[in-house]
DNA sequence: TAAGAAGGCGTTTTT
DNA sequence: CGCCTTCTTA
């Protein structure tokens, strides 16, 4: 797209008009009819703003391709909706939406070029809704131009970098270049040349062995990798328009057969594609069927279903059926049995460990056979609607390729070549495809990896069928490239090194460096650094950063590789701080420009009125809190929409002007990428103000381009292919459901990280980013800190679902997939490697250097190389003021003091500014709700003396339904169950007569607080007093160590100090009661004490005024998320 | 000195 | 929820 721009400006030029000189729509298009002979293509049916667009999109297209404009009449006037659906992001290498895009952008860049909307609306300050009069463009169109033009960094003046001199192959690429035959399996480490070979094949092929080049079929894993292939293609001139290679990801082809030959499975022609959030949903509305029980979770039916769904397509990329998968795990649970019985069987005293491991098998095998039953719930409801997820695109390719030899037959003779690249992160799904297509002696086939890269497990790549390819393909031979054309000697030897000690038996490759030393006097090309703590590590690099600077490497050649985001974010927040400017924009909607705009979002569609708080506090509006909250409240308690309250005219002028403009927002589109892109470049003030808030040029440039990104992602997001039932009254509304889709894209755990636009190619900075993510990448400085144990490798977590031991049979597994990574991180160096580490970190108090690090230690050793010493950073603490206890001691309920426990912030919005929040998302928090209404109202019924008769429950719970249950949910039935079951056995549970009246009261330091127990009985004959806390879950093994119950005794014991005490845990779910004993020992009645204390803290910090966020996974199920923090 | 309990912390990504 | 670290206890 960044060429399709300057080919536009170019044009322009050649057109007779400057890059910022103002030009009406229609003198350009008269230029082009006169510089082309051709009429200007005319439609009167257009508006007269979208006629100049669509006339300016078939000059695009005659310059462009050479021919005419084939495209629908949707992508000509719709620019902004180009690729909504989700099989486009499926490459099937067709150039038909590609050319459509390029036309689209030259049209927009020809009317209005990026430098003039820049002047325009920066020196200018004009809107878009006046550039568009002025120029006789629809507004739509401009805003859409302005959106790239404004947010995204302006191209360099240069071509960021010419293709690399197209160097002859060498022999070990000549050799495998030029195979006669395959099947060949091409070693190529990392700077080896492997595309380049690849490439070489291709001409190989087409040139001496006369191949017509649409008899080859070359297959990527990534989309990005496919578009590389076919620009490399394209330049060396493999093929022609009519007869060019099938180039495309696995995936894409897997979608074209099943378009070609899907009725051989009574596949629907058009196909209906699931993403994993729509894998979810369909479950989640199917849940009764699911049965779960151990994967169960009351409170958040949801909370492993993407867990399960991950598991359904691990098992898919095996080419593992339901049937199969339930007996793998039928295999587990027998497993488990004997297990447990061995245990069982064992003499000597039983040790506790061995027990819970017995019990823990068990619990797996339930698992997995719960998911197990999910995911022949889940194939079966994928046939029936006739859907397919991204796994089946190969599963089922398979399967047709299986079943029918005709069909296959045709396949093989299309593609008597078959190249994958890649091959060592092929699953077994697609290791299938390639020996189905390659035929029986495979001769066509010509497959390229590298083992040591292999750093995909986790999603199914199997390195053993780079083991196994003598196995699958008798016959088949290796070759190996040998030389490296990227790093200097001294990496070359040290990722060497690393490689032979991975090997376990194989001799230790050995490559060639091409490019030997080249001397630098100011940096040595690899160098190990140790520093005290993470300050001064930071401090390491940055002062590393600047010297390579002042040496010749500019940032923009210098990366950073972390092994994860949470290293990644942490690091470019440090470098920020010393002024290096980081190229990495992290989770893009914990970004608050982002955040902002959400909120304004929220507004336009009435969806969260506490987000009125957070853009009234723009300088735009400049709005205080004060003037704001009592209309949040009254938007609240009146039901009258939002914008009529805030255009009344004794509303303070920033909250009239903010009525305006979401008055003009309603009435324009419900469109959310358009709605930001009115506002931003035509309402409001809001870029310019985000500027003025930033003093560093390179972070407006991030925050421009994370707002770019929002944008995008608002004009991907369609309807989605399985919805949520939703109630009938409810208006259709894109942007509530965009939102909607957002939160629940949170809410399984799927982060969207903020990928970089490749406009910010050319920029100087330096780049952050994942070990995973610069695969493939190379930079001539690479950084690769926090060598320390459980930073690298990292200590990670797994999904609470198991895999069934047998689904991937890794046999052979070479080396760590650890290993791997860190030997593709040293491997992207081309001239400097800087390794570092810390001694400490903020949660560990001392941190040994890696294992990956022994792997280093003969080539440091050899080379007599010793650690740097880097001195300790500056530490900024900042020291937390203790406040005295009161005067007065004030009092807080104990749940107020949880809450703020929980997270200070979200108390803040409780409690401080009375925010009410947004509704939860599922029916779970609301059933959560009338429960605990339902308990309260049983106890205040007992403290009058007795219990209530039994037929009150019901009609209670009837009316506590009416008015919080999750009425119209999906899974109401068995929430309303559930709700009736806790209830009986809350009820059952009335023991004595006798109740308290009031409740406990416990006096700390700096407060008191007051207690209001579940459930309290006193029986007066042995004047004991028992205070039982209602669990709603599952039993867990540290119930009891619940801060909770720490209060309890404390405050029951200050209360009523004569009597008796017992206290209790009662498991409504269950029917179980547990007492919870008194502290035995003097370290226990320590562990007690401190869990009182914490009240004792949150008090303090109420009354310090200290609200700080407390970042984590409580932000994702929060209902402030959106204006936090504000 | 070792077993055990309690607290703290927290992965990688494509289609 | 599973691991590692840190602390207590026998």
């Amino acid at each position: 797209m960044i060429e399709t721009r300057r080919l536009a400006l170019a044009k322009r030029e050649t057109l007779g008009f400057s890059q910022t000189e103002l030009v009406t729509a229609a003198e350009v298009l008269e230029a082009c009819s006169s510089a082309t002979k051709s009429p200007r293509f005319q439609d009167s049916s257009l508006l007269p703003g979208e006629e100049s667009f669509q006339a300016a999109h078939h000059f695009a297209h005659f310059w462009l391709h050479h021919g005419k404009c084939t495209c629908s009449a949707d992508d000509l006037v719709r620019f902004g909706a180009a690729e909504s659906s989700l099989l486009s992001k499926v490459d099937t290498g067709s150039a038909g939406p590609k050319h459509a895009a390029e036309a689209r952008v030259f049209a927009a860049e020809l009317l209005l070029p990026g430098p003039l909307a820049r002047k325009l609306f920066w020196e200018d300050r004009l809107t878009s809704e006046s550039i568009a009069e002025s120029l006789g463009l629809s507004a739509a169109l401009v805003e859409w131009q302005m959106k790239d033009a404004l947010l995204l960094p302006p191209p360099a003046e240069k071509p960021p970098k010419e293709n690399k001199p197209g160097r002859s192959l060498d022999p070990f690429q000549q050799k495998a270049a030029s195979t006669p035959r395959g099947p060949l399996l091409l070693g190529a480490g990392p700077g080896t040349g492997k595309t380049s070979t690849l490439i070489g094949r291709c001409q190989f092929l087409t040139g001496p062995l006369g191949v017509p080049a649409e008899k080859i079929l070359a297959l990527t894993f990534s989309r990005q990798a496919a578009q590389e292939m076919r620009q490399r293609l394209a330049d060396v001139g493999v093929g022609t328009p009519s007869s060019r290679p099938w180039v495309g990801t696995f995936h894409g082809f897997g979608l074209e057969i099943l378009r070609r030959f899907g009725d051989r499975l009574g596949l629907p022609t058009e196909i209906k594609l699931l993403d994993t959030l729509d894998a979810v949903t369909l479950l989640e509305n199917h849940l009764p069927r699911l049965n779960l029980d151990v994967l169960d979770n009351l409170f958040n039916p949801a909370v492993h279903l993407g867990g399960i769904v991950k598991q359904i397509s691990r098992a898919k990329d095996e080419l593992c059926s339901p049937a199969r998968y339930a007996e793998l795990c039928a295999a587990m649970s027998v497993e488990a049995e004997r297990f447990a019985a061995e245990v069982e069987a064992k003499p000597g005293k039983k040790l506790k460990k061995d027990a819970d491991a017995a019990l823990h098998a068990r619990e797996q095998a339930a698992k997995a056979s719960e998911a197990a039953h999910c995911y022949s719930v889940y194939q079966k409801l994928l046939e029936q609607e006739g859907f397919l997820d991204f796994a089946d695109l190969i599963s089922r390719t398979v399967e047709i390729l299986e079943s029918c030899p005709d069909v296959l037959s045709t396949l093989q003779a299309e593609y008597p070549h078959v190249l994958a690249d890649e091959y060592q992160d092929v699953n077994r799904a697609c290791a299938r495809l390639v020996r189905l297509l390659a035929g029986g002696k495979a001769e066509g086939l010509w497959a390229v990896g590298d083992h040591r890269q292999s750093i995909y497990r986790f999603r199914g790549a199997s390195p053993a069928n780079v083991a196994a390819f003598e196995r699958d393909y008798p016959g088949g031979h290796r070759l190996e490239l040998e030389v490296n054309y990227r790093s200097q000697a001294p990496i070359v030897e040290l990722f060497s090194t690393v490689a032979g000690e991975m090997e376990q038996e194989a001799v230790p490759p050995a490559w060639h460096a091409k490019r030997g030393t080249e001397a630098d006097s100011s940096f040595p090309a690899v160098m190990l650094a140790v520093a005290p703590d993470e300050d001064g590590q930071a401090d390491g690099i940055a002062s590393a950063i600047k010297t390579l600077r002042a040496a010749g490497k500019p940032l923009g050649d210098q990366a950073i590789l972390c092994r994860t985001h949470g290293q990644a974010k942490a690091l470019a927040a440090k470098l920020a701080v010393r002024d290096i400017p980081t190229l990495y924009l992290g989770a893009l909607l914990e970004r608050p420009e982002v955040k902002d705009l959400l909120c304004l979002l929220s507004l336009i569609s009435g969806t969260d009125d506490s987000s009125l708080l957070r853009v009234t506090s723009w300088p735009e509006y400049a709005v205080s809190q004060r003037d704001v909250l009592p209309v949040v409240e009254r938007v609240t308690l009146e039901a009258k929409p939002l914008v009529d309250v805030l255009l009344e005219t004794t509303m303070p002028p920033g909250l009239q002007l903010l009525g305006e403009h979401l008055s003009a927002l309603q009435a324009q589109s419900s469109d959310p990428a358009a709605s930001l892109c009115h506002y931003l470049f035509g309402q409001s003030q809001f870029l310019r103000h985000l500027d003025a808030l930033e003093t560093k040029p390179f972070v407006r440039r991030l925050h421009r381009m994370a707002i770019h990104q929002l944008i995008g992602l608002a004009e991907t997001f369609d309807q989605r292919v399985v919805t949520t039932k939703k109630l009938a009254l409810e208006k259709p509304n894109k942007i509530r459901d965009f939102l909607t889709h957002l939160r629940r894209m949170q809410a399984i755990g799927e982060t969207l990280r903020g990928s970089l636009p490749p406009e910010a190619g050319t920029l100087d900075a330096v780049r952050v980013l994942t070990a995973h993510a610069a695969k493939g990448l190379e930079y001539p400085v690479v950084f690769v800190p926090n060598l320390g144990a459980g930073q690298f490798p990292s200590r990670g977590r797994h999904d609470g679902i198991p895999e069934p031991s047998g689904l991937a049979d890794i046999a052979g597994l070479d080396a760590d997939e650890e290993e791997c990574l860190f030997f593709v991180a040293l491997s992207r160096a081309r001239d400097v490697l800087v390794l570092s580490r810390s001694e400490t970190s903020s949660t560990d108090r001392s941190v040994k250097p890696s294992p990956l690090l022994a792997l280093l230690q003969p080539w440091f050793i050899q080379q007599g190389i010793s650690e740097t010493l880097w001195p300790a950073g500056r530490t900024a603490e900042t020291p937390v003021e203790e406040v005295g206890p009161p005067d007065i001691l004030p009092t807080y309920t104990s749940s107020e003091l949880e809450l703020y426990g929980r997270c200070p912030r979200q108390y803040y919005y409780e409690r401080v500014l009375n925010l009410t929040g947004l509704p939860p998302l599922s029916g779970y928090l609301k059933f959560h709700n009338c429960v605990r209404r339902l308990l309260t109202w049983l106890e205040e019924e007992r403290m009058t003396g007795k219990n209530p008769a039994q037929e009150r429950l019901e009609v209670k719970l009837e009316e506590v339904w009416a008015e919080h249950g999750p009425s119209h949910h999906l899974h109401e039935m068995k929430y309303k169950s559930s709700a009736a079951s806790m209830l009986r056995t809350a009820w059952e549970q009335q023991g004595h007569a006798g109740y308290e009246t009031g409740g406990l009261q416990v006096t700390l330091t700096s407060c008191r607080v007051k207690v209001r127990p579940d459930h309290m009985c006193h029986d007066a004959a042995t004047d004991s007093l028992t205070v039982s806390r209602y669990l709603t879950g599952k039993p867990g093994d540290d119930d009891k160590n619940d801060k909770r119950l720490a209060l309890y005794r404390r405050a029951a014991r200050e209360t009523f100090p004569e009597r008796l005490l017992r206290i209790e845990i009662c498991y409504l779910a269950e029917g179980l009661v547990a007492k919870v004993d008194e502290p035995p020992t003097e370290y226990k009645a320590k562990l007690e004490a401190d869990r009182v204390a914490k009240y004792d803290t949150a008090a303090q910090g109420i009354q310090a005024e200290r609200f700080p966020a407390r970042v984590g996974d409580i932000c994702q199920t929060c209902a402030y998320s959106l204006i936090c923090p504000l």
